[in-house]
DNA sequence: TGTTAAACGAGACGGTACGTCCCGTCTTCTA
DNA sequence: TAGAAGACGGGACGTACCGTCTCGTTTAACA
């Protein structure tokens, strides 16, 4: 037999409790119980569908990564391309889904499970979007791209993680000028 | 009066234990009382001296850090001197030491005094060793220094963190060979 | 419109159900969520019908107690029908049905509607029939019935409870003994 | 080494605590979470010292039952010497320390170590009390003494599970009187 | 050379989040 | 409309670790 639904409502109310504690405490400061009450939902209802604040955080992260990355036009400039695609991908970074990926990746050194679907659902899409954007034309055709993907995907890790600077349009603008005078 | 003065013995076993359950159980796993029963210490002696884990597990680090990164002697072979300095860094980086200092990184998002003492105490330190060494004529005398840092580091830094790819002796030459084409 | 009839089936599984569970686990371990899944019946269709626990065991003794009591013959033998009926009242006790009834007692300390409903359905009964048993000359007229009657239902509650000794034909015996010495 | 003693504090708290709640809210409603909120201790304490709510209200009614039954006199009137010992039974059970112990001996159906700890504490010396007592000479001396005492606090227990009937002094008399009427 | 005060180990303290179980209610589909 | 299924909000369970506290026991500098 069929049996109630799962509630659309409550699906929806412990994601967007999970993104506001994240925004107002910080991710290490989530808790399940927290997310629970702050939804107002039963704990046993955030376990039944996720295992861990780390899984309801993915969730979340991902619907915003859904919502606010569309994929950058072709405008037959590799270069603005890639400004254009690092500025979408730092502006978003900047805000709570920085916050939340950086977490998770935190969470995930000691979660192999995690890892695996951090890097499925979250890394390796955009890592593929920047592979794109970059084969473009932005480099010399003998230049590994796994290599370049590292390059500006690590710049924007290290900053967010260790914050001696900003990941803003400069240095949007100073990644692909460096990158530009590869020969 | 003068009272006891601390016990030497009771602070090397604590950092020594703290290192040892990092590398047996992963840092996020690391808890103060574990630190202290694996010590065959109190637990107010470590909470005396260290007020959190990721102070005891910085000052072990920072143990390790001035026993196995001797400065790298200048060969006259700006590349050569690049690829050596990584090599050590690298080896350092897949260790203990590449975990806590992650696990450190990753409590330093909630934690801004933590942070700053990270900044000042291990990456500073390394980022002025690294300038150093790019200094000795690796790049282009007009290419930000500060950039090429964060290339360099944040690749390695991203691949620590998301495991997609080693960081070995083969990266240290992949990206010295990258540097070597910029113009 | 008439709207489908209670099932009889259901029903019957539920009370059975709840039965074996309590000779399995014990009274205190049975839950409405065991009743319902060992019945094969959806939760809600046990509370449509009893609102407690105690209420679906309370209507499993009843069933019990209507099959296993007949009422005690009248041989002409005053001590004689007490023992009888003595006997078959312990024989029940000793079984299943005295584990509920307990069970029952203890958790109408809490619920006065219970309470009530066990003294009407089940232990006043089973005073009246004492009673009438008893008023066939087993004591001198003079006694208080109903102390009488105190008496002897105590002293099997007593042991039913305590267990610090049996409840068989030879408390029966001794029963009627003290009783016949009365004067 | 030695450790911090155990709070003498604490431990009054929680067993006056526990009391108290049974008082108001009846033994089934009483939590172990709810003794250690209303203790104004944390729930690893009362942990530490008792593994059930059983085993506190336990202590708590032993410490009680210490204080509150001092040994019945021997007045060299049988008949007034039981009276005396029921009435300072009946009183205690009539209060809290009825409650906790009908509610005792309710878990004690569906736990054999809590069982065997009520009657080795509790019912066990009430009984040799009362043995004493009725040995003084209220019966004829080839009376069983054991089923005489099963007779008097059977009546006991019957009537304050049941709740047919007071126990008080009434009932010490009726008692008392009946067992005088034995031959 | 004995006094003394701080550091030491041990471990109990009040708290809080964990993940699980059951409560009694509700919402769906099926018969 | 009863019944099977099962999700819902709620709350107690017993455990782990937190950071603090209070013991008795060292231990080295000072008197």
């Amino acid at each position: 037999m069929a049996g109630r639904p799962r509630s659309e409502v409550a699906r929806k109310a412990i994601l967007r409790a999970a993104l506001d504690l994240c925004a107002r405490d910080g991710y290490q400061n989530v808790t399940m119980k927290g997310i629970a009450e702050a939804a107002g939902s039963g704990r046993q209802t955030v376990y039944r569908w996720w295992q861990t604040k780390a899984q309801v955080l993915l969730e979340s992260l991902t619907g915003i990564m859904a919502e606010d990355l569309p994929p950058t036009p072709d405008s037959g400039d590799p270069r603005a391309d890639l400004v254009a695609f690092l500025e979408q991908t730092f502006t978003l970074a900047r805000g709570v889904a920085g916050q939340i990926v950086v977490g998770l990746m935190a969470d995930a050194q000691s979660d192999a499970a995690l890892a695996a679907e951090l890097r499925e659902k979250i890394i390796g899409p955009r890592r593929d979007a920047l592979r794109a954007v970059l084969a473009r034309g932005a480099l010399p055709p003998d230049v590994d791209l796994e290599l370049a993907v590292d390059v500006v995907f690590g710049v924007m890790w290290y900053r967010l993680l260790n914050r001696h600077a900003e990941v803003n349009v400069d240095l949007a603008e100073e990644i692909a000028g460096l990158l530009g005078r590869i020969r």
